[in-house]
DNA sequence: CTATAATTGTCTCGTGCCTGACAATTCCCC
DNA sequence: GGGGAATTGTCAGGCACGAGACAATTATAG
């Protein structure tokens, strides 16, 4: 299942032998951690299949959902390059099917291979392009149009490649997600909806138009 | 003056030759554009003195400021990586003296230089996780905290080494820079202040506890 | 088929921010 | 030293969101 990986495509052969032979897989149930915030950083992660989320807790009980990553996501690699702790909880949404790739591997892919360097830079710029721009909307867009948008980030072509067109997330972890309320998050769908962008079902929604949910608002 | 950048130094000697051939420099008066969003990008940008801002506008006649760039900072590598038009006005807040390095010379960095590349897998992430604060931010903290740590990402030791203590901005791009609105970030200023975080001065501000302004509302 | 849990839909109320306005202060250039 | 522009300080009013509550709906497990 790496070998659709975007990162894998990049490598030489003796490269990817060696990255194959550092992964290892884990099981993941739905609501328990990935990992934790503050955790020494010893692994990069992917996700094989389920939704897991990155969030943060606040000491008055707020949480936030920064992002979520379906099947064909990989993250991780900013700690690990900073070698600090873990930044973020890492919480599975459904019972998830993880890639763990151990941190000698991955030191070294960062060493020795120009393919894998090379992923690095894209993938770092393409998230980076994600926050900036959900930063963006917070500042400048209205409720709708950022949850729309916080919906988008989900299906991220290069992030995320091969996603489905079906999201199965409750609204209220949408408003996570796109840190709105969840009740404020029902009448976003619903005026999302009476656009034809969604159909909103029980326990997730349908994406009927992942080109204007992104260009919402504007 | 390139010879400080953090990324010369990692550039083999006649790969700096060949960096050093590819910048010119310009002068850019207060309130000027340095690009402009839309434009196709051809320049990779360092400040060399003054203060410019990385700012997007909308329709609705709102404007955002999503990152400021004082001396010793480059940006633009992104749009760049990417090969798309430019994501956001550039605009200089004081005078400014900033160095451009043409897109051959950039690309051929990125293709040869692994020292470059290395820098560049730094930066972004670097960038990433100032973003990621951000947004964190935005949606756990109250606006007083938002507005301290909007400030310290001025100050952020990689990105924008050697930052002197005094910060010659209105109340009004502070806001800009925080989203909020500027009778708002006078408040949280002066609760700043009260904290002994900051001295508010007239046209700027001063840090006195910068770690403090970064951890402020925890 | 039924009981239970999860999710959705819809209210009301309070709070905090933004808008707009205007005065006071500070700077800067003449 | 004086005039004008920029910046700061402070008010009041309006409005949109969040919190809390509760009913209705849908899924799921026994």
């Amino acid at each position: 299942m790496l070998q659709g990986s975007r990162w894998m495509a990049g490598l030489s052969p003796d490269e990817q032998e060696r990255a194959l032979g550092g992964v290892f897989s884990r099981h993941v149930a739905a609501g328990q951690f990935v990992c934790r915030k503050g955790e020494p950083v010893d692994c990069w992660y992917g996700v094989v299949e389920g939704l897991v989320k990155l969030s943060s807790d606040w000491v008055t009980g707020k949480t936030a959902t920064l992002t979520g990553v379906p099947p064909g996501g990989w993250f991780g690699e900013g700690s690990m390059l900073k070698s600090e702790p873990r930044r973020f909880d890492v919480i599975a949404l459904r019972d998830s099917h993880v890639a763990c790739m151990r941190r000698i591997t991955f030191t070294w892919l960062v060493d020795h291979s120009i393919g894998f360097n090379r992923f690095l830079v894209d993938q770092l710029n393409e998230r980076l392009g994600l926050f900036i721009g959900l930063l963006e909307s917070e500042r400048l867009l209205d409720v709708d149009a950022r949850v729309a948008r916080s919906i988008a980030g989900l299906f991220h072509p290069v992030l995320h490649p091969g996603q489905g067109d079906h999201l199965a997330v409750s609204q209220e972890e949408i408003g996570l997600l796109a840190g709105v309320s969840r009740q404020r998050v029902n009448r976003a769908l619903k005026s999302l909806e009476d656009a034809g962008f969604v159909k909103v079902e029980y326990g997730g929604i349908s994406i009927l138009d992942l080109d204007g949910l992104r260009r919402f608002g504007g």
